[in-house]
DNA sequence: CGCATATTTGATAGATTTCAATTTATGTGG
DNA sequence: CCACATAAATTGAAATCTATCAAATATGCG
């Protein structure tokens, strides 16, 4: 189970970076320590140094923070498959909190690891800086979202990006598990719980979207897209890409 | 004027990543274009393939995208000295556009030379990743501002995190250039336009700043930082780093 | 001066939050 | 299986925040 989603980790980069068999290898070679976390446990709290990386293997896990005023705010989710703070690489010690949202399984590969294979294959550097550069965007795309849609489009586009990112899209009878409270959502979104509530039952009575006990179900994929303003494009890359290696070939 | 503004550059990766004065030389040889864009001008459409990455030599550039019902949302603001599209290097597509706020300089340079410098120089690709990163940082804190946090505290905490940009914090009357309008702050922040003038108004009452025709004074910066809600630990590196070339010297 | 742009203001409508209370689900131990 | 405790979802009413609209005032620029 746990190297399968190590693969999973691969294949995630390759959809976007051109590794060969010898760089999958390399990957899927480094040494893993598992664990289980518990809802609302930290993994990684904010301005620690990081010397670890994880993977999330089951569950689901968030990046949050509480303003002055003690309103918590979710950055991002990161879901099975995922590495949520691969960009510790680059900086160590960071301003989030990495946080179980519900009881989740991940596993810790050491950064000396990931430097040594990214230090050794130049384009397993490059699929990992391209990885966090994708979070970069899907951060960019979450401003967005808080700050110029309205509730129904906010939780609509949430909706959508997680379709997309477990790949459980389809035009008909989407349907995946988001095991989130609507608190989780209210606090991704910028809104309150009510509001989150409400909002959820407007779309739900628009026949787009049936959510409960964690269970997503989106009847109409184009119409949840355009109420959500979704371009997945964000999300995408057309095709593998490597240019690191190069001049190191010539 | 070009070149010191290269220098910037550098000077600026350097504080996060250890170049040796080869690589900075390296960077400092990069061919450049030249190049004026006027107020509201797309420097980059969204959606294009990108084949240059600017430097912003003199004023100040936005990336900005439309929602459905035509708001205008910004999600980030680059000064001179800043490469704003960097992460075309590896995403090429940028789902956002780019585009000037006021009547600004920049400078191209081909993705090419900058691949071929993080190809030969793996320091180089270091630095460039972790610049990313870093601007991957910042669109998760504005996450949290857009999200998480009042008017006044949303206007606060961008104005010190533009101060920090420019490297212009003073204990007392810290002050610099910022040309935008309120409407640019309304779109950044995601206020109306009415709603910022009255926190702004009542952010000067306070005491705590000063803004008017782009240009900003905060008297107090441990106030404003209060206020604000600000920790500027994002935006900082203890200490240069440097990992990628380690395994190629041994 | 006159035009264009930006800021300011007031009044109103609408969206969203807050607060409090209730209901419904979920899990646990007896 | 029930009783209990806890967490989550739902509801209503009121308050507050925020946006919208329209108009007036400043400001810069040719």
């Amino acid at each position: 189970v746990q190297k399968s989603i190590i693969s999973t980790f691969v294949d995630k980069l390759s959809r976007h970076t051109v590794l060969t068999p010898e760089e999958q290898q390399a990957l899927l070679d480094m040494p893993i320590t598992g664990g289980s976390v518990r809802a609302e446990e930290i993994i990684v709290p904010r301005e620690a140094t990081v010397q670890h990386t994880c993977i999330v293997v089951r569950g689901l896990i968030a990046r949050t923070t509480h303003s002055q005023d003690g309103q918590r705010q979710i950055t991002s989710f990161y879901v099975p498959g995922d590495m949520p703070d691969l960009f510790t690489l680059m900086r160590p010690r960071p301003a989030l909190s990495l946080r179980a949202v519900c009881n989740s399984e991940i596993l810790r590969i050491p950064h000396r690891s990931l430097q040594a294979a990214a230090s050794h294959y130049p384009s397993i550097a490059e699929a990992f800086w391209r990885e966090t550069t994708l979070e970069g965007d899907i951060a960019s795309e979450w401003v967005v979202n808080v700050g110029a849609r309205s509730a129904k489009e906010r939780l609509a586009h949430l909706f959508c990006e997680m379709a997309v990112k477990m790949k459980c899209v389809q035009e008909a009878n989407t349907h995946f598990e988001f095991p989130v409270t609507q608190t989780h959502l209210a606090e991704a979104t910028g809104l309150s719980t009510v509001h989150v509530n409400r909002s959820l039952q407007s779309l739900r009575k628009d026949g787009l979207l049936r959510f409960e006990q964690g269970k997503v179900v989106i009847p109409d994929w184009q119409a949840m897209v355009r109420a959500g303003d979704f371009d997945g494009g964000y999300l995408e890359s057309e095709r593998p890409l490597r240019f690191l290696d190069r001049s190191f070939a010539a």
